[in-house]
DNA sequence: GTTGAAACGACACACCG
DNA sequence: CGGTGTGTCGTTTCAAC
């Protein structure tokens, strides 16, 4: 993991479709170099997927909000399967404190997401909070490419 | 905003590094169509970039969490360049609640996310969640792409 | 939206440090 | 082993329809 990978991770969080040549460019090394780099990136895990990241609300998907989860340790079972199968759940993760689970969840109006709230509720207490504007859209993370990092999986 | 701009999107969101040939196959029109779509669903603004989605675990950034903060009403002009400065802040939210905002993190330990929220606590005050386990990773919406929806601006 | 030609980029190979 | 340079193939782009 030395320089060069945290420029190709930086450059391909900014824009996914960047061509290998422009890479070999900015990194002043050949495309076959770049290629193989990010074939082992992919490898080892480091790099997940690409992803087009969408307008929701151009898609009339108006309504975005934050679902907290007291999961009822029974049901913990048929909650997985659950999150994985509604698309409009973009996000679950299992965190600390009073409720055990976060949902990042869009939907067509407020109307949806309380059919889905309700539906939700089968699985233990919830609060929502709906979002208002976003200063920061789920950006990538800008990794510091002045220095070489250990990673995990070299 | 017809079935076969759905079904580019759905396909950009699965791999944004998909070939414009390769779309074309799958929506049985030519490539030089194919890319026309995509410049057009750009311009509008439905497509706004394309990410590659990293590990941030195998990049030593160990700890993820969500920070809920009161923000101080007087505070809010120094807060939104605080948030688009500090890269770890990869999503900040404006919400309905008890807190205001939502921010999620990334951080390498504990001991640095605790900077941090020492940092963020000048802007009001805050209830940190840590996250343990992801279930579903900062997925994109699956669009039903078997009909036409209409959009804000076509 | 389609086609065809030209420009461009990606991949595979042999070669070099 | 990871990088370079060339050649070939596939892809993107542009013009004309």
């Amino acid at each position: 993991m030395d320089k060069t990978d945290l420029k190709i991770l930086n450059a391909l969080q900014t824009d996914a479709r960047i061509s290998l040549k422009s890479l070999a460019d900015q990194c002043f090394i050949s495309s076959p170099a770049i290629s193989a780099r990010i074939t082992r990136l992919k490898k080892n895990g480091i790099i997940r997927d690409y992803q087009a990241n969408l307008n929701y609300e151009k898609l009339n998907y108006h309504i975005k909000a934050y679902i907290q989860l007291q999961l009822d340790p029974a049901k913990k079972e048929r909650f997985y399967p659950f999150v994985t199968t509604v698309p409009n759940i973009l996000e679950c993760d299992c965190v600390t404190g009073e409720y055990s689970q976060i949902l990042k969840v869009v939907f067509e109006s407020t109307q949806v997401l309380d059919e889905f709230v309700n539906r939700l509720q089968k699985f233990g207490k919830t609060s929502t909070q709906i979002v208002f504007s976003t200063s920061v859209t789920n950006r990538g993370l800008k990794l510091p490419d002045d220095q070489d990092i250990k990673s995990d999986n070299d």
